[in-house]
DNA sequence: TACTAATATAATTATTTACTTATATAATGA
DNA sequence: TCATTATATAAGTAAATAATTATATTAGTA
């Protein structure tokens, strides 16, 4: 059992539209920063400090691969979560539409 | 499939301390805000406004009972909350260690 | 080594939000 | 009707937060 207070905390990070579009984008693919800077159609930096909140709240992991960082979901372990995040709708579309303009 | 939009209302409710003990007593029985204002230990406008925040958002409901509104859970209807719902920690210490100086 | 691309961090700003204080409304009972 | 209890609403304040702009770091490459 989580205590109250980590738990509004982890609620707090999937409470922002911005953060729960991330999560959904991971939940079709891992995908590094520039990917869903392109997609959500916003500024790196504010891209860059979402990611760094999901990971330090447990619920992205991130790896490098030369120049680019990907991210990817971290939320084996936390199946209360499960029912929220299958609610996420698909992005397969907003990922198409922006397979063109690719920035790698 | 619920909008991006109306989930991030919706877990945004759920991100606060104060709500979301709200609904930890709620799962145990319906309450009466003085019965709230008294477990919690705030002021009675402070769990008002929580209050109808959560009834606004579909979360609790509300009944008159002469001088008294009762809230309860009103989540039946939304089983992609359960998953955290069931995190919530058991209230019953509180909700004893309180009916000693009960409001009615 | 210099240049570029990808990402992170820092500082600032505008908005949101929780809480408080004060007041209004509603119901009960003397 | 008046007083009391329970609840709601309104206004103000302080703190938290998302996004922006500017700058730093890291990696690849000519």
């Amino acid at each position: 059992m989580i205590p109250l207070e980590a738990l509004s905390e982890t609620l707090k990070l999937l409470s922002d539209k911005t953060r729960l579009t991330i999560l959904a984008l991971l939940k079709e693919k891992e995908m590094c920063v520039c990917d869903i800077v392109e997609i959500l159609q916003t500024t790196q930096p504010n891209i860059s400090q979402h990611l760094r909140r999901l990971k330090t709240g447990g619920l992205v992991m991130e790896t490098r691969r030369s120049q680019w960082v990907y991210y990817s979901l971290n939320v084996e372990d936390k199946p209360y979560l499960h029912g929220i995040l299958a609610q996420l709708p698909s992005m397969k579309d907003q990922i198409n539409a922006a397979k063109s303009q690719n920035c790698n």
